[in-house]
RNA sequence: CCGCCCGUAGCUCAACCGGAUAGAGCACCGGCCUUCUAAGCCGGGGGUUACAGGUUCGAGUCCUGUCGGGCGGACCA
């Protein structure tokens, strides 16, 4: 008799590769095993029958039939038979379902991680400009890139964690000029504030702390400043020149000093941007400068690139990439009329960069409103023969924010919006990560802030820690009368497992290698999200049927062991997506 | 006008890269606490998967078109 399979999944393959190899010499189909939703249809359900009709021309039922005889025996499959279209389903003994509850506690924390990969994945989300705080759109973000970053990582893949900061753009500018006039205000100075600079209380703060710091070391006549900017007149002013006024203004007053304005603002917000995200349990590997891309020459590189390889024209004085080649609808400029180098064109070199750096498979996480975005990055990887191939662009839709039925309008220029801490306080940090998630990416969120805080008891991220308290609690009973320690229930006799709901719950677990292993292949940790809350559903039915702590030793070793096995894959399960799992609630 | 993402129960969403009778939660109705946490369980009603064609053993899933919604279509980021 051989040895009782740990894998009892990738045993029926086995038998049916077999089974295939005498009925269809040389065909090399694909075993797909399912997991059928109806329990009449045995454990396991293969369609192969089905999927050789097209090539073998043959009725799938005959095809079944022959591949039923020939399928060698097992000790473990109770019975195989034809069923539907064409269907073959399995039954498998109850011990080969119970064992899996054995190699749950051998492996613990290491249950359902997958085989180590090859390559390096880079997976970089977020990525805000560190202009003001996030809201909770970053928060969305957030919460897929990480989950998703963890999800790849366990499923065997190596993976780094990367933001990247815009610290080189206008959207710096604006927000160091803001904080200069704030902080002319304080001085008395008044520059009229113009409607698109930063209007946040924070702009204040940060202007407080440069007085605080420094004095009135900054302070230039309000006359000074107004007299190089061209006043604002007329029906429909241009507000965005007069801003552009403002800064030239700002750095030909300051001079040097404008750069202490400037840096002082990106590290007061980058400090704070990374201070909410590891509050919400969002952490980096990496935070990759944009401004360093410019400082190295790798922008100016990128381009020289792309013109060496005659990707590059002039037109009005732009010099225009032609990515029409390559798919785009349009061609992009890349640097413009007056010399300075567009976004487009830094995050070129930032791609290539990736590249250079040995990342085999690049993930950027990007809000929607970049989708048209994606032709012409991959159209200047290819321009450039890197392999398109290995760029994924997972857009997140948008969020939004609801105060009941009142929509929340967000704009972080004007200043109205919540911010991801506001969030967090109000929701907790859990019910925050598991709300996010429990959609796909690429479905708009209506995130209903009065419906998050009333119902935060009906979250089902409570739902499934309770789950996970639950067994804490009876274990720690059964411990404290003398049960002992819960480590010897890792080789517990199993023999005591036996209802449906225990065999159901146990082939649940089993599935549960095979649901990380199809979510971090989708990029869908919102998988991971319901497949938890379905297995919590399974213990709590289990659990309100069936007493754990019953009179006969054996059956409660090994509804222990179950219980507890159930325990450890949630807890593995809610690790992944950044949610805690409480022992008691 | 063009491009991308969508359209599934009253609401919010799933559905194993084409599989068997499309599933959950919320809401609604009816039951279960002197025993391990009732943040729980058990039962019930609720659907022409926007519409029309096509591909095949089989379509919510793939293709075409129509309708409806969201987001894009800068020498902004």
């Amino acid at each position: 008799m051989s040895a009782q399979p740990t894998d009892i999944k990738a045993h029926i393959a086995t038998l049916l590769r077999a089974a295939l190899a005498s009925v269809a010499p040389g065909e090399s189909a694909e075993i797909h095993l399912e997991r059928p939703r109806d329990a009449s249809h045995g454990d396991f359900a293969t369609n192969l029958a089905m999927q050789l009709a097209r090539t073998l021309k043959e009725n799938p039922r005959k095809i079944a039939e022959r591949l039923l005889h020939e399928l060698p025996k097992s000790p473990w499959i109770l019975k195989a038979e034809v069923a539907g279209a064409g269907f073959i389903n399995f039954t498998v003994a109850s011990a080969a379902k119970t064992a899996i509850v054995h190699a749950v506690l051998a492996k613990g924390d290491d249950y359902g991680r997958g085989e180590k990969k090859p390559g390096r994945t880079q997976v970089e989300f977020v990525s805000a400009n560190p202009t003001g705080p996030l809201h909770v759109g970053h928060g969305r973000g957030a919460a897929y890139g990480a989950s998703l970053a963890s999800l790849l990582a366990f499923a065997g893949h190596e993976v780094c964690r990367e933001y990247y900061v815009n610290d080189a753009g206008r959207q710096m500018d604006i927000l160091a000029v803001s904080t200069w006039l704030r902080y002319l205000e304080i001085f008395g100075e008044q520059v009229p504030f113009p409607p698109n600079a930063y209007q946040g209380d924070y702009v204040k703060d940060m202007a407080q702390q440069v007085k605080e710091a420094h004095g009135d070391r900054y302070v230039h006549p309000a006359e000074a400043v107004l007299a190089c900017v061209p006043p604002l007149v007329g029906e429909q002013p241009d507000i965005e020149a007069h801003l552009d006024g403002l800064i030239s203004a700002a750095k030909d007053l300051l001079g040097e000093e404008w750069h202490y304005i400037h840096q002082h603002a990106l590290s007061e917000q980058l400090a704070d941007c990374r201070e909410d995200l590891e509050e919400y349990g969002v952490h980096f590997d990496c935070w990759f400068s944009e401004r360093s891309l410019y400082d190295t020459g790798m922008v100016a590189k990128a381009v020289a690139e792309l013109e060496k390889r005659g990707h590059i024209y002039v037109q009005d004085g732009a010099k225009w990439f032609r990515s029409t080649q390559f798919g785009d609808e349009k061609d992009r400029v890349v640097q413009r009329e007056n010399g300075l180098y567009t976004y487009f064109a830094s995050d070129i070199a930032y791609h290539w960069n990736k590249f250079e750096r040995g990342f085999t498979r690049i993930v950027d996480i990007w809000g929607a409103d970049h989708h048209g975005y994606i032709a012409r990055v991959k159209g200047a990887l290819a321009a450039l023969e890197l392999d398109t191939a290995a760029l994924d662009v997972a857009l997140v839709q948008f969020v939004s924010l609801f105060r009941g039925t009142e929509k929340v309008s967000m704009s972080t220029r004007a200043g109205s919006y919540v911010t991801l801490r506001e969030l967090r306080q109000e929701v907790g940090n859990d019910a925050c990560r598991f709300f996010y998630l429990l959609r796909k990416q690429d479905q708009s969120l209506d995130f209903d802030l009065d419906l998050a805080k009333s119902q935060s008891n009906d979250n089902p991220v409570y739902y499934i820690q309770y789950a996970h308290a639950r067994v804490c609690s009876v274990i720690a009973q059964w411990r404290d009368n003398g049960g002992g320690d819960e480590r010897t229930l890792a080789s517990a006799d199993l023999g005591g497992l036996g209802s449906e709901r225990e065999l159901a719950l146990a082939a649940k677990l089993a599935a549960f290698p095979e649901t990380i292993e199809g979510a971090a292949r989708d990029y869908a940790p919102h998988a991971v999200a319901f497949w938890l809350r379905d297995l919590a559903a399974e213990f709590h039915a289990w659990y309100n049927a069936e007493r754990l702590l019953v009179d006969d030793a054996a059956q409660k070793q090994a509804r222990l062991a179950l219980a507890v096995a159930v325990r450890q894959v949630i807890r593995n399960g809610l690790r992944l997506l950044g949610v805690s799992a409480p022992d008691s609630m």
